[in-house]
DNA sequence: CGGTGGATTCTCT
DNA sequence: GAGAATCCACCGA
């Protein structure tokens, strides 16, 4: 074994979205430590995914899925939330992982107050940034230096359910939507 | 340089 | 189930 999860993650965008089910995702940030298990995901491409930030080439929102593999991108969306993705592929190729919803695991107080009730903590895009603390000041940090971290499932996931991403207007028929499926 | 619309969430009906 | 809240990157002029 070389790299494991990190090695997954320079490669194609679709397997490492899968790869990404079931793993453990800790913040450390104020101080305050949570984690969640990821449990749903999307994957975006490049030139070749018209759905993806960087269908249109790089700008100065979407240049961190320009940059290497195992790093945040982090953009706000509809002005209001954060939404949170784990930058995949070689550098200069861009594609990313949109988290869009995980199992509370650590720190739940933490996201509770973060989120202002006790219910519906992580189970979307925007509530599982705000949950784990994430915010715009994290585009481009590495999953892999505090105080983040990412580690892979002890087991791989029984079974993975995949089909069109959520809330897109563009290529909605390409099933890159991943759901662990309980089991 | 101004108009536009979004990888969303919450509240109320 | 529908509509509002609210910001800024992007696009066309």
């Amino acid at each position: 074994m070389t790299g494991g999860i990190r090695d997954v993650l320079a490669g194609p965008v679709d397997v490492a979205a899968r790869a990404l089910l079931g793993c453990r995702f800790t913040t450390g940030i104020g101080g305050e430590r949570t984690a969640v298990v990821l449990t749903e995901v999307e994957a975006y491409g490049g030139a070749d995914d018209p759905a993806s930030h960087a269908h249109r080439g790089r700008t100065a929102r979407n240049a961190a899925m320009f940059g290497p593999p195992g790093r945040l991108y982090v953009y706000r969306s509809y002005g209001i939330h954060w939404c949170m993705n784990v930058v995949t592929g070689p550098e200069g190729a861009p594609a990313a992982v949109l988290l869009r919803a995980g199992s509370p695991a650590e720190g739940v107080e933490v996201m509770e107050r973060r989120r202002g009730r006790r219910d519906h903590l992580t189970d979307g895009p925007g509530k599982l940034a705000q949950a784990l603390g994430v915010g715009g000041e994290w585009d481009g940090a590495s999953l892999f230096e505090a105080p983040l971290s990412l580690e892979p499932p002890v087991s791989p996931p029984r079974s993975v359910d995949a089909g069109p991403r959520v809330g897109i207007t563009r290529e909605v028929d390409r099933p890159w939507r991943f759901v662990l499926r309980r089991g």
